[in-house]
DNA sequence: GACAATAATTTTGAATTCATAATTCAATTC
DNA sequence: GAATTGAATTATGAATTCAAAATTATTGTC
């Protein structure tokens, strides 16, 4: 694996160059998407060396970027001994679901009560490309427009508290819930109901809007825990 | 300000002195209770030097721990001129109700379900100890023990994720909280409503549990939003 | 060849050091 | 006297260094 460049995209030419973030933070934004991917898998020991390598950097910021993993519940710190990629157990994942469907039912009612029409707009136009990408049975494109129609209602609720908490949460399932496996029963049901909450939320139905959402994450869980657990393959 | 032993409470005489905890995490477990309390004001601009010779760490673990702190959200790093305390504002405060409300939901559902006799009786006793520290006038002693009920649910519910979450959400509005003055009215309200989910729990009434819960926090909002913003005294 | 003891190496924890950016404050100008 | 410039000071960002712990390799023994 080559080494990364942790300077890309900085948002774009803004005046005067608005200070960037603070290295451990970009280092921690590198990290985890490395873990999300899947190339550090689940119980692999995190070695420093070898990250310092690969993004360029000194232990210091890398050693500081763990730390906010850890706090994340990513990886797990163990005194004298690093730390490793953190391994939910299956209980574990499934007491994530309650909580996943808790927030986005928060966040759909409070995106049907704030959400400006343009965004609305926005998650609906999102909602036509799901169907898209199940018709042209695209996999991987289905997976990414239904998370940015999910992060969509999240932005819309407008509660940054509630997206980060989500955002962390999501993470956490992420690498299961990719794996799992849909079929093409539930694949069709999902989308279905991605429809019902696009109209719901057109009309601005929070009750509705937020149940349907709630429901829609408990519908996953049981998908998820019965996906094979093999992971991708490892780093370098 | 005396300098501050971190070595204090490490659970006592475990056979091997199980491994304490990495330098930075007891140090961000520190700071944190320094905001939590108050002694640092939301706003206030953390000085490293002034803390590292409070703790008599040097600026590695502390800075660290400033990373954890700052991916709860406690803390604001702003590159190239450190950190200041997050000062939430209303809007924020008042976001954070509702997934306040929606955990505790989780939780006492999931405690209904899972938590042990033993678990339950405490919690009962706990209630008793409420109508206590209310007949007595003693504030902090409710305040505290009111916490202790809802730590004691958060760990019966059996879902780390969930009391993990919950407590990094709890710690945001907890200032607030403290500083939110219970009229004597809303004050037995806020009793019968805890006895009420004591009973609920004892007969393990999930669906009940769940809902108490869930409104019990949604009614600490208002109390909350209307208290003035006086800070407690700063460092040093 | 299996095992235990111990020496060498590697890895981690934390302090220190160095470079750079921000802040302060006096000197200067208007 | 207020505003501005620029040097001096201070604080922060990140690499390096040093010490301690853990891991691996080696040797010796049975």
């Amino acid at each position: 694996m080559r080494a990364q460049n942790l300077d890309l995209d900085d948002g774009g030419a803004e005046q005067l160059s608005l200070s960037r973030p603070v290295l451990a933070v970009r280092v921690a934004d590198a990290l985890r998407e490395l873990i999300l991917e899947g190339k550090l898998a689940g119980g692999e020991k995190i070695r420093e060396k070898e990250l310092t390598e690969l993004f360029g950097v000194s232990r210091t910021p890398l050693r500081e970027a763990m730390k906010i993993l850890a706090s994340e519940g990513l990886i797990e710190l163990i005194p004298n001994r690093g730390a490793v990629v953190s391994e939910p157990t299956a209980s574990e994942l499934a007491d994530a679901f309650p909580i996943l469907a808790a927030l986005e039912g928060i966040a759909g009612a409070q995106a049907a009560e704030r959400a400006s029409d343009e965004e609305i707009a926005e998650i609906c136009r999102l909602t036509e490309n799901l169907r898209t990408s199940l018709e042209a049975h695209d996999r991987p494109g289905y997976f990414e427009i239904n998370q940015a129609i999910h992060n969509a209602i999240l932005a819309a609720s407008r509660n940054e508290t509630l997206r980060r908490t989500h955002a962390t949460i999501a993470r956490q399932v992420h690498r299961a819930r990719y794996q799992a496996n849909l079929s093409r029963d539930r694949w069709e049901k999902a989308l279905s109901e991605h429809e019902q909450i696009a109209e719901a939320l057109s009309r601005r139905d929070v009750e509705r809007t937020s149940r349907l959402l709630s429901d829609h994450m408990m519908a996953k869980l049981s998908t998820v825990l019965q996906a094979p657990n093999r992971d991708a393959q490892p780093l370098a």
